[in-house]
DNA sequence: AATAGAATTTCATATATATAAAAACTTTTT
DNA sequence: AAAAAGTTTTTATATATATGAAATTCTATT
């Protein structure tokens, strides 16, 4: 597909790696930590110097980042034109259920995940915003596929590869048509480990500010199904509240 | 100097422009923002978006950042080597004062904003972390100049080239020096509107986990003359407590 | 203080990116 | 419905970067 611009990459990558290390880290303990020669992690070092960025910390010439990156990072989250309203109900099917909560969207080939909540178990589903997942194993992606017109829905399965994830991943694109219809009938996509073993999700698609999304529960396949009935109908309301709350369009 | 990486520059850009923004951007609005070519620009939204960095928002192909920046900033400030204890003790110098209160470091030729906690005043100094500011016409760039070795500071002083940046900047070594001396009798550094008309800045040298910093407080210098002492007394109260609870060495 | 070891910085060049221009789409206007 | 205006995507190539290796600087140890 379409190629990465090394860079921007590896600029991310320093950010990650220093969340990782949570401490400074010198030249070279970034460079490994990104997996990048000494001699290129000194120059994406100084240019994030001079853009303060980052600072020097110590003697020993280790960096660090400044406040700047979290300044940026908040004023842009301050205002996301699609989490400000469904962040409350979010947080409340969380509450309600004690599992996991996602908001997911569709990026071309992949579900990704834009905001998660995770539950209060000490066993529980965790993810990042950010992460992006396969379209025909997730159950997010099972209600992506299935709010496609029925053509533009060919032209991506066509391009999917529909790969083993687990024993149980769906692999041919019939059984997979078939679990979207059975979704589309009862309003609910769902996953018994065909992502990640153990795990089963489920999602409902929604609509925020005119924008297609799904919300889902992810959790224990027994915890999940034991209450899935409950989980259902509470889902279920979060996205019908969603909808009526920013729905939009 | 030291040039600077172009696409590790545009990728900070371009957070910084949704940040700016606080809305979805199509590609060339996004573009523009950053003063780059569309087709350049492509290259990047591309790779934010195959990272999860960047989603797209509605039919119109706009797109904006996941919450993933934040995550990652967040971890990254949750641990900083020097934020954690002093953070308290400039809110408390804030509060006690009314004015802006900044912590600063020394980046090669400049100072850096390592924390700003903006003033209580309707008109007030404003600042941001990861700000740089000239060495001889700021508060903290005194007090960092003052701290060097007597051969540093020559070494440092012959690469500056001391611009003036309004009618009060102190644009000759001679007259730098012995301003430095002064501060350094009285252990406190000022200026008068020498970087920004109508500001003064004082700050006051520490160290913070081994690190040689300042403290500054700057405001409108009406304000700031009228409570001279008393805002000294405090900061360099200020600048001892750091040194006690997080000096370190 | 001298030496060894490690880390940083510089440098020349192979490689990857940035770009203008053109093509392919969208949307808006007439 | 056709044309115009604007936007996104692709492509070939000029330009900037990434890199290994060498030079330098720093740090630890003797």
């Amino acid at each position: 597909m379409s190629s990465n611009v090394k860079t921007a990459v590896r600029t991310l990558e320093a950010f990650e790696a220093f969340g990782r290390a949570q401490k400074p880290l010198t030249l070279s303990e970034l460079a490994r930590a990104i997996r990048a020669p000494v001699s290129s992690c000194h120059g994406l070092v100084m240019t994030l110097r001079n853009r303060g960025y980052v600072y020097s910390v110590g003697a020993n010439r280790q960096v660090y980042p400044t406040r700047r990156i979290l300044d940026v990072a908040e004023a842009i989250v301050r205002n996301d034109p699609l989490l400000e309203t469904a962040a409350p109900v979010l947080a409340r099917l969380r509450d309600d259920t004690g599992e996991t909560v996602i908001l997911g969207g569709l990026e071309p080939d992949a579900v990704i995940y834009l905001e998660v909540i995770e539950g209060l178990h000490t066993i529980r589903y965790t993810a990042k915003p950010g992460e992006m997942k396969p379209l025909h194993s997730s159950a997010i992606g099972k209600a992506m596929l299935a709010s496609l017109g029925g053509e533009e829905l060919t032209k991506i399965l066509s391009r999917l590869s529909l790969a083993r994830i687990t024993d149980a991943t769906i692999t041919t694109e019939k059984a997979l048509r078939s679990d979207l219809e059975e979704g589309r009938g009862r309003g609910l996509f769902v996953t018994r480990g065909e992502n990640v073993a153990d795990v089963m999700g489920m999602a409902v698609p929604t609509t925020l500010a005119g924008q297609p999304l799904a919300v889902a529960l992810a959790g224990p396949i027994g915890r999940m199904e034991e209450a899935f009935n409950v989980h259902a109908k509470r889902l279920k309301a979060a996205a019908a509240e969603l909808l009526r709350c920013g729905g939009g369009s």
